[in-house]
DNA sequence: TGCGATCCCATACTTCGGTATGGGTTTGCT
DNA sequence: AGCAAACCCATACCGAAGTATGGGATCGCA
């Protein structure tokens, strides 16, 4: 590449970056819809809107960074229960609630259960767009550290049971000759089961073995 | 011990546990002071109340599982501010903000800077003792994590330069040989400082040596 | 019925970690 | 000047990890 294009494709990588988080709004007022829709787009960022908590879990979130933009009032279930649903769901997406009733009761059970932030309207467009920023840059964060989780567990999956009963030793600190005595097989088979593991697991060292044994929970 | 004694052996227990938590109250209502000191005297909660931030930072705080029950509005500073003060000073005390003045964006942004709960007055004594008690539970926690971490800490002392580096090397997966390369220094200089250190650390197996140098930010 | 996966074992060998023994140097403090 | 601490190095040996080679047994499924 020429030296010249380096700007520009500096540029187009952080385009691209916006372009990559999604913010989610659930609101039932079809004016909020509207208007946070155009003070995302203002800032590069992607949008989809929901006029209920229905229509957003009929959605499949994409993987992308992202977060909810949430309004507590709603038609129908909550933005409360909504949350409470997305908690039992394992579903991880960063919350910010938004609200013109707001009491603090509500809004201290919001933050408790998880809600990255609470903006009672009316708020100043910059505020929200701190939080919307600072919940994608988590999510974003989030996402690599799962990834990489998610990449070992694959490679996991290839493991047999026997093999994870060695690296269970292995995670414990102990001599193959102890993990043998412990499963009453043979010196020699633990050192097959435990090479054949670290094979299958990309270990390219005793200490990184031992970091992904950890990551696996074994 | 006869076995007659055992049922009580076990009630004292119970009653030490409780006698080795700490209720810290800043409060500047002297009437608030007194009735939440009885409050937590009549579960068995020790309790010391203080009227002002300035008279709370004059205490040093014991080596004991506590928590901080912070009233939000008080003459001098804030409750908010002595909430920043702690935070700034890395004291990690849960802290439960009670106020009758309450407003949503001071709740917010209290829950947002780590405050455990957040009580509006008037509220049932049964909110804040649960409440307590789940603060005095996590700080349990988090204090055996930390003497956990404190012991290893203090052994890491003993460690020299050259032994830290070699560790370093270890903590990357390195063999012996590699560390010596890196290092410049022979390979049998690298084992002698690698198994000090060990020795040092009292790691008992190659595991517990790669746990601990993770645990020391290696 | 045969094939693949899983599990098991043995012998032999290499490499690495760890220890022991027995040195050496520099630096800084008493 | 003497001494301790930290650093360095060599030879030699042991035990453990890990690999290679060459087997055997069971089980489920195509």
């Amino acid at each position: 590449m020429a030296s010249g294009f380096h700007s520009v494709a500096a540029q187009l990588d952080t385009a691209g970056a916006k372009l990559a988080s999604l913010v989610l709004v659930v609101d039932d007022d079809p004016d909020m819809r509207s208007s946070l829709t155009d003070l995302f787009l203002s800032v590069g960022l992607d949008t989809r809107v929901f006029a209920s908590t229905s229509e957003f879990l009929g959605y499949s979130l994409p993987d992308r960074p992202s977060c909810l933009v949430l309004d507590l009032r709603l038609p129908g279930s909550s933005g409360l229960q909504l949350q409470a649903v997305l908690g039992e769901q394992g579903v991880p997406i960063p919350i910010i609630f938004i609200t013109g009733h707001a009491d603090v009761l509500t809004s201290v059970r919001a933050m408790k259960a998880g809600a990255l932030d609470f903006l009672p309207k009316p708020f100043r467009d910059q505020e929200l767009l701190d939080a919307v920023n600072d919940a994608l840059r988590r999510d974003a964060k989030r996402r690599v550290g799962d990834r990489e989780l998610g990449k070992i567990r694959g490679l996991a999956e290839q493991l047999t049971p026997r093999e994870i009963d060695v690296l269970r030793g292995v995670g414990r600190g102990l001599l193959s000759k102890q993990i043998a005595y412990e499963l009453g097989i043979s010196e020699i088979t633990v050192k097959m089961h435990r090479s054949s593991a670290g094979r299958k697991l990309n270990a390219i060292s005793v200490a990184d073995m031992i970091r992904k044994i950890e990551l696996l929970g074994l």
